[in-house]
DNA sequence: ATATAGTGTGTAATTTTTACACTAAGTAAT
DNA sequence: ATTACTTAGTGTAAAAATTACACACTATAT
C-alpha cells in the first residue's frame, strides 16, 4: 500500500451484497476499483454514509447511485469493524444485501466515479474481492440463505409474473441443492401468497407454463405468523 | 436540551441490551444517567468504541466494565443510525444483545462514570427510555425470540446445572407463551444437547429436580443443523 | 401420618413431510 | 398430419413430527 494517502480518523461507510439473478444463474455486482488502496482489485459496490442521511436511506441512495435502481426489498445485515480493515483509517462499514431481478426490458446501469467498470458476477466463480469483501459476501450469502426460508424474498430476484418452475428454481440456487417438484409447489401454494394468473409464459418451445404472481396483500395478512420453508 | 454541549461530527459506539434472568423474571440492565442530554433518565448501557478495538472486542470490554462479566455469548444484532438519535451530533451506535443469569454467589456489579446508579428492571414494567432506546431494546427482544427458537441461547439464563423445569420457563417468558410439559421434555431432550447428571436440585421443599448440563461438545456437532423450536 | 407441591412419564389422533412416476400440452421439424 | 421433443402439471401412501391430555410418585414440612 501507498503511505501519501490520506489519513481518515473515523468514518462510516455502507456496502452492499447485491444478489442478480439473471433466469440462470446467481450472480452478485461488483466493481473493478480505480484508486488506491486496491487499485485494480474487484470489490464490492459501497460508499460513505451521509451526514444527514439515515442509515437505511443512505443504502437506498447507493444502490440508486450504482444501478439506477429504486425501491428494492433491502436489509442491514451486519457491521464489520475490525481496526485493520481498510488501510486508510477506521472504516466501520455496515453491509445490506439487496435481491435484484436482471436482464428485460429495462438493464441496471452502475455508474461509480472510483470504479473502471462494474460487472455481475456469477456466485460460482469470484475472483479476489479486496478489503475484507469477502468475508462481507459470506455472511450476506449465508444471511439469505436463512432468510429465503422464512421471508418472501425470493420474489425479489424473479420478474413480477413467474412460473412455478423458476420460483423453485431461485429456491434451489439459493439454498444450494435440489427439491422435490411436487412437494415444492404443494408447500409453496399452500401458503397462499402466490397469485394464479390467467396467463400463460411466452415464447417458449414447449407447453407454456401458468403464471403467478406474489401476492403482497395476502402476505400482509399473514404477518407475525412465521412461513417456513 | 442545552445549547452549550460539545458537539461531536461522528462517533461510533454500542449499547448492550443486557437480559437477565433470576429465576422468576425477565430483566434488563438500565442505568440512570448523570448526564445532560436525558439527565436523569433511564437508559441502556454503551459506551464509545475504541479506535484500536475490533467491534467484538469493544463490545467485551463494555459489557465487563458494566458488569465486571466476560465469556458470556454476546451478538450485534442491528446498527441505529439515525440523524437525530442524538442531540449533540451524530452517533451511530451498534446494539449487541447478552444473556446473563442473575443471582447466586458472584452478583453483577455494574459501574460506570456517567450513571448515578445501574439497576435490573424486569422487562414487563421498563420506565421511559432514554434516545431511541427503547426502539433499540424492542428490536432486541425480537431477535432473541426468533433466536431461542434456532440456537441454544436459553442456557445463558441459567446456572450451569438446571432442572428441565427451569428450562421450560425460560422459554415460556422469552416466548411469551405457555408450553406442554410432556411435549417440552420430548423434544428439548430429543435434540442431544443436554446432559443429565447424577445430581439432584437441593433445598426445595418437595421432590427434588434431576439436574441437566448443556453439552457443548454435542451441540458442535450438531452445527450446521438447525435446531427448531 | 398426612397434607402439599412439583416431578416425571405414555399414548392415540392429527398434521406434516417425504418419496416417487406418469400423462398432458404445446412447439418444431419433417 | 405425424412425430419427436420438452416441460407442465398432478396424487397417494408411508413415515415422521406434533399435539392434546391425566395421574401416580417422591420428598419435605407439619
Amino acid at each position: 500500500m501507498e503511505q501519501i494517502l490520506p489519513h481518515f480518523d473515523s468514518v462510516f461507510s455502507i456496502d452492499c451484497v447485491l444478489f442478480g439473478f439473471d433466469g440462470k444463474e446467481l450472480k452478485i455486482l461488483l466493481i473493478e476499483r480505480n484508486e488506491e488502496p486496491f487499485k485494480d482489485w474487484w470489490a464490492l459496490p459501497g460508499n460513505i454514509v451521509g451526514h444527514n442521511e439515515s442509515l437505511d436511506q443512505s443504502a437506498e441512495r447507493i444502490l440508486y447511485e450504482l444501478t439506477g435502481l429504486s425501491g428494492i426489498y433491502m436489509e442491514q445485515y451486519y457491521a464489520f469493524g475490525d481496526p485493520g480493515r481498510h488501510p486508510q483509517g477506521r472504516v466501520i462499514t455496515l453491509a445490506y444485501y439487496a435481491l435484484i431481478r436482471l436482464g428485460g426490458e429495462k438493464e441496471v446501469v452502475p455508474r461509480s466515479s472510483y470504479a473502471k467498470q462494474a460487472n455481475w458476477m456469477p456466485i460460482s466463480k469470484l475472483p479476489k474481492l479486496a478489503f475484507d469483501h469477502q468475508k462481507i459476501y459470506d455472511k450476506g450469502l449465508e444471511k439469505i440463505k436463512r432468510r429465503i426460508k422464512h421471508q418472501p424474498i425470493a420474489f425479489e430476484l424473479l420478474p413480477e409474473k413467474f412460473t412455478l418452475t423458476q420460483l423453485q428454481h431461485v429456491y434451489e440456487l439459493v439454498l444450494g441443492k435440489k427439491l422435490d417438484k411436487r412437494n415444492f409447489r404443494k408447500k409453496i401454494t399452500s401458503f397462499g401468497v402466490l397469485k394464479e394468473l390467467n396467463e400463460k409464459q411466452k415464447g417458449v418451445s414447449y407447453r407454456a407454463a401458468t403464471l403467478y404472481r406474489f401476492d403482497k396483500r395476502k402476505y400482509a395478512k399473514l404477518f407475525g405468523k412465521e412461513i417456513a420453508f
